[in-house]
DNA sequence: GTGGTCTAGACCACT
DNA sequence: GTGGTCTAGACCACT
């Protein structure tokens, strides 16, 4: 499992570790009851206070990310439709703010959207949503 | 001017207070080269610390959001270009961020733009830009 | 006299008004015994308190740029020998910091020494110095 | 870390910390990446309240002089393109102005290029683009 | 341990 | 009256 923190975010470190690994677990590319790296190996491996990554796996328990055995580690959980419905609410909530942010600075509907829209063409490409191109 | 604290954000207060103003100037609520109360008249009518007013108004002038004069007050920046700017860069990044994040969670295109074109439907009403709507 | 204010300039008020008269004076635009406005009428022209305008002229007065007669005013003085030994000593300590700044932040000799040659040429023009040009 | 205030320095203690932490960075004294001592520490070392080096160490990553790792600590920024630009546009805008006040103030253009020469000769030091002298 | 925020109250220069 | 600086001390989240 491929993980880092950057210096520079201004997110604390358990929190980048809680997106790092929600990301990872809600795309699939980690797999069903799959276990995670103990706290400690983690801990070792990227060089952070334990304490650190076994706040980040609370969280992620919390979230119905992750599961846990007793005394055996952690595990992916299987059922993420709780997990998928809280982050899209969430992905939700925090795209109203930013709107009514924009609309209160003054940013025209036409503008935003135009914005909006060519934002999420770059980052998913044009034709992603068809699955095949020019087939 | 009005403006107000939520206790429940949790963002701290001096950055609640920047955002305040700053929509207001933005909105062109607050017109150019106006005083705003006083950093002692604003903490008294809120009921907060001085200094964190003066931390908010600092923060204000870093932003060209307004100018300060020493002995005079803080007053309305008649050129808001810088401003404008920084905000909508900062929008941006942002929705940026929101969409990588939406993607990396398995989000669909169709669907993510879907909801953004709703939200912003809802926030701006859906015939914003015409100013009035099938007469 | 044509004297104004920067709101956007972050010196006191007193002080520009002492830097503007200063600069008149050694510059020859104000003659030996001239006088200039009163307290009053200056302040009443540039819309500042008569407090701040006195100051000034106190200011001015100690720098020997002005002398008063009690009860008639301000005049130029004549004998600018003072003013202007302590306006080049005062330029030349102001040029010391800023070099002494540039070294410590590791701008390069031939590097500072063409940006102030530029900034001298731009400034004065080329050919300041011969006073006729290509005669 | 040797840092000093000048209590005969009008510039506030604050403005002092960032002269200072700022001119050791650029001058590549404090190293890439480098910790520097604690908000607390320093308070106690200079014996300055921890607020007044908070609001030094703020400003500093405001000028991208230094970075903060919330609960870790502040270290020196390893990419120093941006402050060594802001610090010689400021260093550039100050020249002009001490240049501009001296022509309005009827020192001649020779004149002064032969004070700033002088002052860049005596505090580089004659050779110091060559490395040696003479030899 | 670390930095970030906030309150309370003082003193200063400037208007 | 105005803003700017500073001290003292508290409490918070994060590591």
């Amino acid at each position: 499992m491929l993980l880092t923190v950057n210096m520079r975010d201004k997110r604390p470190i358990y929190k980048q570790i809680v997106s790092g690994i929600k990301e990872q677990v809600l795309s699939g590319e980690l797999k069903p009851d799959e276990q995670i790296p103990s706290v400690r190996q983690l801990a070792t491996d990227m060089n952070i206070n334990p304490n650190t990554i076994a706040k980040a796996y609370a969280e992620l328990e919390r979230l119905d990310i992750l599961y846990s055995a007793m005394g055996r580690g952690y595990f992916v959980n299987p059922d993420l439709s709780k997990a998928k419905n809280t982050e899209e609410e969430e992905i939700n909530n925090e795209l109203i703010l930013l709107v009514e942010k924009a609309k209160k600075c003054g940013i025209e509907k036409p503008r935003l959207t135009g914005i909006a829209l060519r934002i999420i063409d770059n980052i998913y490409g044009i034709c992603q949503d068809s699955g095949k191109e020019w087939s």
